[in-house]
DNA sequence: TGCCCATTCCAAAGCGCTTTGGCAAGCTGT
DNA sequence: ACAGCTTGCCAAAGCGCTTTGGAATGGGCA
């Protein structure tokens, strides 16, 4: 059932028909009835592409996910954010159109997707320190925001994050409240903004409490268990020890009490564990009592600002850029004790 | 850059260029190839919605995602999956869009992308006993495909899963072997056929082996790692707790661990877990050695395989049905061992 | 009654592409 | 030299919608 076929059965024009399912005043309000009736019956959903050649806009919002480094690993965290984001997209009539690619080739997507008229809109995830996607985006002119901020960016851009440096800088600082001295940061691939970011606290609060920053307790990599496992490993054999660790996601913290575990070491008792926590919907911290002492925000929820935060940027680009900084909310959990002597 | 522009500065019709491009023979070499430099020149590509319109197929592909029971839950295979059937999408010239709809509503999320012809075709995730939106799909007659099964569909369809059954039944085996008798299931949610037939390898292989299936260390529910160690824990603080565990998901499977080692247990000496594993790229268990013993099935590659089943049935949607089953890999790892006496 | 203005509707153009049906050359074979 | 191809190109229709610019209809008012 297309317009044609509907206003041919309502004996109205296609114009009218048009008018009427789209709220336009020119209708009397007992036709709009009669056709909003007639829809509804038939099924009729206008076509997307027509809709679209139509009006110049395609309803649709493009996220494009680069692969990791090692051109495997999917972020754990791309489920829930999308949950989120779908969401907002969903009350408001977008639909989400998603885009994989290897990492270098984003800003060809980006110029295509523009190209075919595709997408209204883009969310750009995972940003690196003076992104060079950024100035891409901001040249194409389609409407964009980031998740997360890319540190010597030239351009003004829109963006949702999460204070990084503020939420390392408190974990740190509770681990030195407890008297820790050598905590370990396994931290998550420096070349992404938030990474850069995270150290920057920890070593900010190290320093304030008077402690050595010591580069042979700090890693980068990408946040998979393993790599949380086996960073922990070989810290634990080292002559001295970390008697903390502060890790970037949850999925790593479990690799890193795995670890404690092979050792027989127990963790808030004889080594501490705090790590960042993203509200995992499939990992959760806090379910009865927190397992692990985190600085939670939920990724899910940003995801849906985010998702927000876009629709009203395409409805006035011409607003001023939105930046959204949310303060990651501190939780006792069970992973963090006072240091043993 | 639009078409007619394109062909206005090549001195050419719009036929011709679009012939051109679309590598019909009615071209000269010559011509195809100035029309070609022109187009990589100007960064001409056609508008997606237009080139809809007029061919009546939109080259892209839906995934419409089901909130969990809880209506919170993101399945964590979520984005291994579609890296997956991304990368084929990539190479078969396809977009891929993405719905998330809360539970029941997803029968009118077909029919509305049918009738908005927003996609050519659709993947059904995580199918019920007896799905009720396997017929909606079929009286659709928009090509899809199903990842898993559904017991007790009237209609046939195209489907990739895991023979979920020898799965759990091998692992139940290997297990029994070891010795264990009292040998608890932490089961998916049994309305999804995946978790049915797990559950039916797991007691065929207990009634094999001449031991009791009981109800009280069988669970079912959405896999968590708080599900996993709630259970566990509950378990085993049985009089007669399990010696050992299956699990249906390697998140669960951490939870179980940190049961045990809330408990003072050890994987694969005090307490076996055997689980299955999707090889999800943030939680790869295959690393240097296996933590788990696991049946194990690449997630992702069964995403990139239906996608690609997705497409052919696209291109011949009168092809008779494509079933295709994978065997999970039985892998040995440190979880699992003779049992204590 | 006649005029004007809302109200309500419509015909047709246009969005950017593909595709049908044809036409003009340039070849072939006789 | 000419019919009959093939080759290479084009004009125009059409995909299903929105939107512009009118055009009827009917009620209020002088």
């Amino acid at each position: 059932m297309n317009l044609k076929e509907l206003s041919k059965h309502l004996g109205i024009s296609q114009t009218t028909v048009s008018r009427a399912l789209n709220g336009y005043p020119e209708v009397s309000e007992a036709t709009r009835a009669r056709v909003i009736a007639a829809a509804n019956e038939h099924g009729y959903s206008p076509n997307t592409r027509a809709q679209g050649l139509a009006t110049g806009h395609s309803r649709c919002i493009g996220h494009v996910i680069s692969e990791g480094d090692s051109g495997e690993m999917v972020n754990p965290i791309f489920g829930d954010f999308m949950a989120g984001a779908g969401e907002t997209y969903a009350a408001h009539g977008y639909d989400m159109m998603v885009t994989r690619v290897g990492q270098g080739d984003e800003a060809d997507i980006y110029r295509r997707l523009k190209a075919r008229g595709a997408v209204d809109g883009l969310v750009m995830h995972a940003p690196r320190f003076d992104d060079s996607r950024l100035p891409v985006l901001t040249e194409l002119g389609l409407p964009f925001v980031v998740h997360g901020r890319s540190s010597g960016a030239s351009t003004p851009y829109s963006y949702l994050d999460v204070n990084n440096r503020s939420a390392f800088h408190e974990a740190t600082q509770h681990l030195t409240s407890l008297g820790h001295r050598r905590i370990a940061l396994l931290n998550g691939q420096e070349q992404l903004d938030f990474a850069i970011r995270r150290r920057q606290g920890y070593e900010q609060a190290m320093e304030e409490a008077g402690l050595p920053v010591d580069p042979t307790v700090m890693t980068q990599g990408e946040m998979t268990e393993d790599y949380g496992y086996q960073n922990a490993m070989t810290m634990l054999d080292m002559p001295e020890p970390p008697t903390a660790f502060l890790v970037s996601s949850i999925i790593c913290a479990a690799g890193v009490r795995r670890a404690l575990d092979d050792r027989n070491l127990r963790p808030g008792e004889d080594v501490s564990i705090a790590t960042f926590d993203d509200c995992l919907s499939y990992f959760r911290n806090s379910a009865a009592q927190p397992v692990f002492t985190a600085m939670q925000s939920s990724v899910r929820a940003a995801g849906a600002t985010l998702a927000r935060m876009l629709v009203d940027r395409i409805n006035d680009p011409t607003a001023p850029h939105t930046h959204t900084l949310w303060e990651a909310e501190f939780v006792a959990g069970a992973s963090t004790g006072p240091i043993k002597d």
